[in-house]
Formats: C-alpha cells, sequence, structure tokens
DNA sequence: AATGAATGAGACTTCATTCAT
DNA sequence: TATGAATGAAGTCTCATTCAT
C-alpha cells in the first residue's frame, strides 16, 4: 500500500533530520541514516536522488511547515488592533518556533554557514522565494504600522534579535536563563518601539 | 632559522584559516591548504598533528588575540564613570569586533553547530575557561553596574543581540543596513538600559 | 490471454533491443528496460531469468530471422548460373542485411569485443553452431564455384571486407559515401574474382 | 626520484591499457587496476584523474605513437617511386599495426561502438583532429596517384577493409588464415587499383 | 626542514535481482 | 499476471595521514 511506502519516506526522512541537525549534514553518512531508519543505503536511494535532495526535502517539508505557521499566527494577529500588542504575539511567536523546532533551526544554521552545501540548495530557495518575501513584507507592514521611523531596520533588528537569541539556545542549551530572557526581550522591545 | 619556522607555521596557519572560513572545516582538504600555503603536505603534519589540531591552533590564537582585545577594552572602559557610557563603548567595540573579524566568527559559528567536531576542540576550551569566565564577569559586572534588575538575563540578551547581528552580517551580507540597525542598537539599547 | 502474455514479451524485447543496440549493454538498465517497455521491473523477470538472458532471448531472436533471411537467399542463388553473379547477389543480400539491420549488428559486434559478456553467450552459439556452421559451408561453397584459387581466405577475405563496411556505416554514419563504396566493391570484386 | 613516479605512472597505465582491451572499458573496476599495477587504489587516482581520463591518457599516447608510426611511413613511401609499390607498403603497414597494436585496437573498437564512452573522448578527439585530418588527406593523396577514379570511396573502401580483417583477427582469431588472406588483399587490391 | 608518493578506510551511488502482496 | 519496495554487493572517488628519501 501507499502507506507502507510513506511510512518509510517518513522514517527515513526523520532518520536523516535528526542526524544532520545534530552531528552536521557533513558528518553524517547515508549509511547511518538507512541504519537508524532500519532501511537499506539502496532504499534510501529508491526515496530520495542523493544525500542533497534527500536534505532539500527535509528543509521544504519544514519550511511549509513553518510558513503556514505563520500564515496561521497573521490570520491571529489580524483579530488584534493594539499594534504593540501585535510585536508582542508576533516575539512570542517566533521564540516559541525556536523552541520547538530547535533541531530544525541548528540545521539551517549551519547550513547558511556552509557555502558548498548551501548553493545546492539555491534552486529551492527560489522556489520558495515568493512566499518568504511575502512573510518579509508583511512583518515590515507590523513594524510601519507600529510607527516605527525606520521599519526596514527594525525588522533586521527583530530578526537579528531572534537569530541571537537561538544561537544562544542552541549552543548554550540549558545554561541560558530562556524564560527571563524572553521576558526582558518583550519589555525592552515593546518599551522601545512605543518611544 | 627559527624565524623561517615561524614564518611557515605562520602560512599554513594563515591558509588554513582563511580556507576553514569560507569553505568550511570539511569542504577544506588539507591539500589545498598546503597548496595555498606553497608548502608539502607533509610539511604541514611537520607543524600541526592533525587536521583537527590545526583548527585548534587557529581557534587558541584567535582566541587569546580577541581577549587581549577585551583587555584593553576594559581599561578604557575603567576610565569612563557613567554607567550607560560604559555600555556604549562595550558595544560598539563587539560591533566592531564582528565586521573586523568576520571571518573567524563565521567559523567559529559553524563550529558551534557541528557538535562532532566541537567535540575536538573541549580540551582547548577548557583550558581557556578560566579567562572567558573572566570575561563573563566582568560583563556581569558592567550590567549592574548600570543597575540592571536582572544582570544575568540581561547579559545573556546583550551576548544573543550581538551575535545575532553577527550571524545577519554573515548571512544575508550586504543587504543588510548594518550603519542604521547600528543605531537602532544603541539608541534602543541605552535607552533601554537607563529605564 | 496467451496473447497479451506474447504480446508483453515482445514489447519487452524490442525495448531491450533498442536499448541495449544505442546505449550498449552495461549502460541499460533493467530499469530504463522495464519503463520503455511500459512494464513492472517485476514481470520483466517474470519473463526473463536475468539480463543476460534478455541479451541471449534478443540475439536468438535475430539470428534465426537472419538465418532464415540466408536460406531466402540461398534458393533464391541456386536460380542463378553464373557464378560471378551469385557473388554479386550474396554481396548486396550482405549490405542490404547491414543497412536495415544496422542496430543489430552494432549490438552483435560491441558484444564480440566484450569477452566477459560473450562468455555467458557460449551456450547460444553452440546452440546456434550446425547452421552457421551450414552457413559457412553454403558461402564456401559459391567461391568454390566461382573457380577461386583458395576458397578459404576468400570467404575470410569477403567476410572482413563486409564487417569492415559495417564498421564505417556505423562509426562514421552519414560521412560515407554508402552507394559509392558499394559500387567500388561490386566492381572490384566482381573484377577480381573473374580474374 | 621522477623516474620512479614514471615507473609507476607506466605500471597502472600499462595495468588499465590490458585490462581495458581484454574485458573492455565497463567491465574492469579500478580495484583490479590498481591490484594488477601492485598499487593502491587511491594511488592511482594521484596519477590520472577519474577512470575515463585514464582512458583517454592511453588512447592519447596510443595515438600519437602510431601517428609517429605513420609519419615514419610516409617519410619511406616518399621515396617510392610506383604508385602501386606505395600502396602496397601502405597496405603493409597496416596489416602489421593491427597485428602488432591487437590490444589497442580492440579497445579502440569496442569504444567507437559504446557512444556514452566516446562522448567523453570527444576532446581528446577534437584535439587530435588536425593530424587524423591530415592523414586521411595524405592516404587520398596516395589513391589519386595511384589514377583512382574516385578516391575518397576508394579510401573509404580500403579503410573498410582494413578494419574488416582487424575485426576477424579480434573475433576469430587463429583461426583466421591471416597470411593467406593478407597474400588475397594485396594480390587483389593492387591488381584492381591497377585497373 | 621538506617532499610528495603511497595507503586505506570510508563516502556516495547504482543496479541486478528478489519477494511480499 | 503484475507491482514496486527492498536488498546488498560492487563500483568510483576522496582525503587524512604516513613514510622513505
Amino acid at each position: 500500500m501507499a502507506k507502507d511506502s510513506e511510512n518509510t519516506r517518513k522514517k527515513i526522512l526523520d532518520s536523516a533530520f535528526e542526524l544532520f541537525a545534530t552531528q552536521g549534514f557533513h558528518d553524517t553518512s547515508m549509511s547511518q541514516i538507512a541504519q537508524k531508519a532500519e532501511v537499506s543505503k539502496g532504499l534510501a536511494y529508491n526515496y530520495f536522488t542523493s544525500k542533497e535532495h534527500l536534505l532539500g526535502d527535509i528543509l521544504e517539508q519544514t519550511f511549509l511547515d513553518s510558513m503556514a505557521s505563520w500564515d496561521r499566527l497573521m490570520g491571529k494577529i489580524s483579530t488584534i488592533s493594539d499594534p504593540a500588542e501585535k510585536v508582542r504575539v508576533m516575539i512570542d511567536f517566533y521564540i516559541d518556533q525556536l523552541t520547538t523546532n530547535q533541531n530544525f533551526y541548528r540545521l539551517y544554521l549551519s547550513l547558511l554557514l556552509q557555502p558548498q552545501v548551501l548553493a545546492n540548495l539555491k534552486p529551492l530557495l527560489e522556489k520558495l522565494k515568493p512566499r518568504t518575501d511575502r512573510i518579509q513584507e508583511e512583518s515590515y507592514d507590523l513594524f510601519r504600522a507600529m510607527g516605527s521611523k525606520d521599519p526596514e531596520a527594525e525588522m533586521w533588528f527583530i530578526k537579528s534579535l531572534i537569530n541571537g537569541v537561538l544561537l544562544s539556545i542552541i549552543t548554550a542549551g540549558d545554561m541560558i536563563p530562556l524564560e527571563r530572557v524572553r521576558q526582558l526581550l518583550l519589555e525592552k522591545y515593546i518599551a522601545v518601539s512605543q518611544n
């Protein structure tokens, strides 16, 4: 049945994802992936053209999921009238994403820093561009609605802030007092933005 | 002469550094390093026990340089009396470091995200721990002096912010309006911290 | 129905033949064959024990067809009295075969040059030996009837000549002025043989 | 010393040549080549970028040798005045080449029949084109000097004849009465050409 | 101090073949 | 009869590392 096949595909995908995220793309071999998925090496190649395609499929899937989350967020935000509250919700959303999808972001960041690997993902990123552009614009609009003097810089600022927290979470793990930092972030950011 | 030897060592170190930073650790081979350093592979192994030791030596050197910079910064900061001004100078220092040592930080981040590689660097990090701990404490003191309610969270916050900007610089390159973001960072941060 | 089954078998056989001839035996996979035949891989293995057996069956079929052609030729030649005319008709026959069955001969030649593959076809060639031997004898007789001093050498000579032209056709394709070469062959050969 | 290195290279080249010629390109693995050359697999890749480059280098070397032989032949022929004698010497030369370089020609023919492999050799053939063109022209001139009505067809004819004999030698091995066929070829050809 | 030839483990990938359904 | 998921052996190639010179 198609279901069996889907399960196998998912098993491979999941195994690869976890290994890529925890060991890195290069330090994970197809053998390890197959072994973890309890599948032969050859079978993995029945489902995915190459190791890089496997990575691509993982990213695509997670990007799409993540974008769907964003769309739900936008729906929710559209029902809020206070701009500051909108931003607060958005920030909450981000922090939430980071903590729940930590593995994914760890993988994603490590790829961003590996030009050779990244090059092969160009087509995927190109394909997703329309949707990422829209997200960028929607963020931009949120800040403009808040009355920011320089919404573009603001967007990069918050993006960097978020990514930085992500990085701290990933690298320092449990050492970081996440809840307190989150409070700080909300307090400060909202406060500032209301200036 | 010892000087010749020192030069050779440095040539290898520099070549490896540049290649690691731009291509990643895994995508750089000892052959490439030797070639760029205009040296034989064998000779590189006379100076560095293994590829990983070579990486370790690069990091150690750069960490030491960076720590020396920090010490100079602390000296300068001790002559300032206004706590907010102290923090401003520290932030300026960070941003400066990031932009001038971009290559190093790119490498460092990518390593942070590759546990497998990182594991081999444990001894080095252990060795440097006393000094990094001291830096952490000194930052902590700066925030306490500023009257922060939660200096520890504050420290992580600013650290994340800095790292996030770093990440943006590295990954988005010229697209990011760095100067405007820097202004924003200073404005906002100082303003907030004075609350 | 048996007819359906026959059709399926033929579709597989034809697809394999075309692919083997144009891409070579090694560079053709069972997957490609099955795909071209619009059949599952498993089904192909229901009809043919192995890739090599499939090749064997192709060759056998074509050899048998080719031998039947030869038999018809012999019938026609037996009605001719002039020995030289007999040879002329035979040569015409060969050239015709070559140009119409080019794909087959391309495949056959490439196999002749791959001992490893050829080895597995030994049983087939052994099985066909009686008929090929008879053809050889009949050629031999034709030359003897023409009064050749050394019919055996003559037979090899004409065989080589034919195969050589075949090779030229296959490898040089349209560059070779086939019609003029054919004229030359007939002229010269007949002329010489009449000496 | 460079000599050692040259020897190793030659050992690999020779081993590969023999295996390619007797087993075919595809049925020869780099492992086999390395083993026959008494060398590690890795070392073979120090000398030759890929299996296909190895093949390319073999062909190039043999082509160049063969062309040098042709040049020597032309020198010798230029001292002969009788056109028929010139052609006779040329034919002798060809037959000689075929029997002494049988392995090479077996390999070459099998490649001619494998489009996929051949495709990768395009650059090499392109590079050698000026010299092969010159040889073609010189052959052409020989026939014109003999007063042939259609030198172009004649050239293809003799070329095919030669290749056909080659094919017979390769595939039928010792069964072919080579010396008698050679006599026949010379007799007939010279006779005909003098018509 | 310096070379680079040599090794060998291990990575990615392909493909003929089998088998449960 | 028919499918295609699954296997595993084998192939090409890379690269950190060693060692004779």
